[in-house]
DNA sequence: ACTGTTGACCAAGCCATTTTGATCAATCAA
DNA sequence: TTGATTGATCAAAATGGCTTGGTCAACAGT
């Protein structure tokens, strides 16, 4: 079930690579409810399925992305898998962000003609 | 030359839309570069050219997603075509992301089984 | 054991984004 | 006017991401 549980972003400067993983990841609507329907707490697929109204299939896709990205961490229990939320990362990319704005925001000189 | 200005994002809460628009547009490590090598300041599009290394047409669709995203805006000045970095827009992601985060981090209750 | 459920994974098809090369309007200098 | 430069735009090809349906291993209940 379980495979590579990739960037554990927790309380680190964010590599630009990871950072582009978790735009890609918040960048989709599907992903989006998905986190949205997480706040509330964790929550194994087939609830989920339930819950978005998601092929089975299509919703384990989005759900890899999003824990590849490192926006959920998933235990299994018995038979089932929970997922939750990691909201660290979101914290990570908003520092990630502005560092992005600090090297964006020099005085601007005029371009020479 | 110019086109619609898309998304003038400045000092407004973001739509989810526009959200999706700016994540895209920061995923792309050539749109990054784009956006480091404005922080010093408006540079014209032939400058930028020779700064990244890109071949012209590809520079301009770059330049336009990110001016449709609302991370750049332009202008023209005789043969030239400046651009600049518009921070604000990040900042406005940032926001978002803040928003988003407070929506996730509601108590976790456990699945019941 | 046997059966039903859960959820990951895979391949194929489909759709969106990116790249490439070409063309074109606008601008300017000679 | 001619010729050169700038930068947007387009169509076609290439690439990448998403969806669908199917299969499979793991687990639990009978």
């Amino acid at each position: 079930m379980q495979q590579q549980q990739t960037s554990s972003v927790v309380a680190e400067a964010l590599h630009n690579e990871q950072a582009s993983m978790l735009l890609k990841a918040l960048s989709d609507p599907h992903r989006r409810r998905i986190l949205m329907c997480l706040g509330s707490g964790e929550r194994c697929v087939c609830e989920l399925t339930g819950a978005l109204n998601l092929a089975q299939s299509k919703l384990s896709f989005h759900l890899r992305v999003l824990r590849e990205a490192g926006l959920l961490t998933d235990r299994q229990s018995g038979r089932w898998v929970y997922y939750r939320l990691q909201p660290e990362a979101i914290q990570a990319l908003q520092t990630w962000l502005g560092n992005l704005r600090e090297r964006c925001s020099t005085v601007a000189t005029p371009c020479p003609d």
